[in-house]
RNA sequence: GCUCCCUUCGUCUAUCGGUUAGGACGCGAGAUUUUCAUUCUUGAAAGAGGGGUUCGAUUCCCCUAGGGAGCGCCA
């Protein structure tokens, strides 16, 4: 397999050369089709948050008929690693955010990077900065205990190079400007001033001639030819800074576009604490992506009353400029009756090949272990976990449940899809509630459905048994008539009845309608589970 | 500490100065039902506080309070 950084290489060359390489600026008539990025570090997985900025920048472009690009943030050489970036780049496409060309290394250009620094230097727009580490601490820190911006003013900026002291590497600072303010026009938080007094001269290339973020940002904007930079808010100061390299340049300036945060219930940032800070995680609790995306957009955004718009109308629909400017709370229970619909909505075949791409990814014991908040919301994937250890313990991980369920035929679990789906809100619950399937004989049965079965429930299960040998027709709807003349010529109530033998069957007092559960079990296998009670 | 941003039901949101402040999730009640769900009906639930501007403020302005983000040779 390529590495990305591999392949990008060659296909960079495109967009210089290619149409899209003219920079347009947010002056420009905004029929141009926008290009935008989604530019990712690589922390070792897709950021839920980031998810959300990725899929409201895939909206716009697809909505205009732009180009989504990808870039892979990894100037940061020791948290980069090569699982992390396809950590991401798997996150995106599960949720079916597919990019356009291919994913770019931002290390990979770190030679234009410093050929632009160069250009700053050659113009006077930058300088060298020889100040120590140490020299900048104690100012920051003086400034704070003086109740000033923590901002550090280089006195290299209008010192003499020739007063360089030996032997110390510099860095290179941008010589922002001094007076007057920046102002950013924002399509999200509307007009943002920072007055130039606060903003000091930000370093563009390290001591050691490595360029940083910030610059590396813009040249990299403005050489793919970036637009519309729609990203989280907290990069809106960096806009500023962004800002006044573009200026030095003399580039055109994109449009800005900064989104709120996501919260976690509580309010506070969306961490580990809150459950599920990565798309993989969702993935595993059986999210649909289209449900998620539908979720996700609605985090900030809206269109009237409309509460489920399919990805079709959310491209239509949605525009960067009507999005709020507050962070908002993330949801689960929210997400969970969207991702309910969505199921409900799907196909039979469809939702069998989405659990079949959840299970590949999950791994009951991990699940089991993992430690929540008490306070976070249930996992369905955890309790799924659960299930399979209490029905099927043999059952490591969801490649081996996966393997059951094929053995006894997929084509089991979609016969019963319509009765299913239309009580899960997860495909984790929508598998848990299908797990009468695969349950490990004998049945075991939990305490309240063990306690269903007394003296009086096995006899009417030795009778209905006797019933079900003799019939001939094996459909849910002919059982139920069956069941129902036997209440009849008893006198015993349908409940009476079908509880018990729901608990036989799966071990629960919850499951799908007993008689679908008959019919998809088999005559024999159910046959097997009912007369095992009688021991 | 400094700079910037935010504040409508518990949560996500609608409202382009005049509405009985609407919808959705969740919650309560009821109907349907073999369990659980689904579905349907229905109820409770909001403009942070204080000043202005205005005939009239949820909407515009200011202050206070609360919340968030940023202030790296991280990204």
């Amino acid at each position: 397999m390529l590495c990305y950084e591999q392949r990008h290489k060659s296909h960079f060359e495109s967009y210089e050369k290619g149409p899209m390489s003219k920079a347009v600026t947010s002056n420009a008539p905004s029929n141009m089709p926008p290009v935008v990025r989604f530019a990712p570090s690589p922390t070792g997985y897709l950021h839920i948050g980031g998810a959300r900025t990725a899929l409201f920048n895939w909206l716009y472009a697809r909505g205009r008929g732009g180009k989504f690009l990808l870039r892979i943030e990894d100037t940061d050489r020791e948290r980069n690693n090569e699982a992390a970036v396809s950590a991401i780049l798997d996150g995106l496409r599960w949720l079916e955010l597919e990019w356009d060309g291919e994913a770019v290394s931002q290390f990979s250009r770190a030679d234009r990077h410093r050929e632009v620094a160069n250009l700053l230097l050659e113009q006077g727009a930058a300088y060298h900065c020889y100040a120590q580490p140490a020299e900048i601490d104690a100012a920051r820190d003086a400034a704070k205990a003086e109740g000033r911006p923590q901002i550090f003013l280089s006195p290299w900026r209008d010192r003499s190079p020739s007063d360089a002291p030996q032997g110390v590497k510099p860095t290179v600072r941008l010589k922002a400007p001094r007076e007057g303010e920046t102002v950013i026009d924002d399509h999200v938080q509307g007009q943002v001033t920072f007055p130039n007094k606060d903003l000091d001269d930000l370093i563009i290339v390290r001591s050691d001639g490595n360029p940083t973020y910030n610059l590396a940002v813009v040249v990299d904007d403005h050489d793919m030819g970036i637009t519309h930079v729609v990203r989280g808010v907290d990069h809106l100061t960096n806009a500023a800074r962004q800002t006044q390299i573009y200026q030095g340049m003399d580039w055109p300036v994109p449009a800005f576009a900064h989104v709120p945060l996501i919260h976690g219930t509580d309010g506070a940032k969306l961490s580990k604490r809150h459950g599920a800070q990565g798309v993989e995680d969702y993935r595993s609790m059986g999210y649909l992506p289209e449900a998620l995306r539908n979720y996700l957009v609605r985090l900030g955004w809206s269109h009237g009353d409309d509460e489920i718009m399919p990805t079709a109308k959310l491209i239509e629909w949605f525009d960067i400029d009507g999005i709020n400017r507050s962070a908002s709370r993330f949801d689960f229970k929210k997400l969970d009756d969207l991702n309910g619909h969505y199921i409900r909505q799907a196909g039979d075949a469809e939702l069998i090949s989405r659990i079949q791409v959840m299970l590949a990814h999950q791994d009951f014991a991990e699940l089991r272990a993992l430690v929540l908040d008490p306070k976070a919301p249930p996992r369905s994937d955890v309790a799924l976990a659960h299930e399979v250890q209490a029905l099927a313990p043999g059952i490591a991980d969801g490649r081996d449940l996966a393997a059951r369920f094929a053995a006894v035929g997929w084509d089991k679990m979609q016969a019963a899809m319509p009765a299913l789906k239309e009580r899960a809100r997860t495909l984790a619950e929508l598998v848990s509630s299908a797990l009468f399937l695969v349950a490990e004989y004998p049945v075991t049965l939990d305490e309240k459905s063990a306690k269903l079965i007394d003296a009086d429930a096995r006899s009417t299960l030795a009778a209905l048994a006797l019933r079900f040998e003799r019939s001939n027709d094996w459909r849910a709807e002919a059982l139920e008539a069956e069941v129902r003349v036997f209440c009849e010529e008893t006198g015993a109530k349908l409940g009476k009845v079908a509880q018990p033998l729901r608990a036989v069957l799966t071990g629960r007092t919850v499951s799908p309608p007993v008689f679908t559960v008959l019919e998809v079990l088999g005559r024999q296998e159910s046959l097997k589970r009912i007369n095992a009670s009688q021991v």
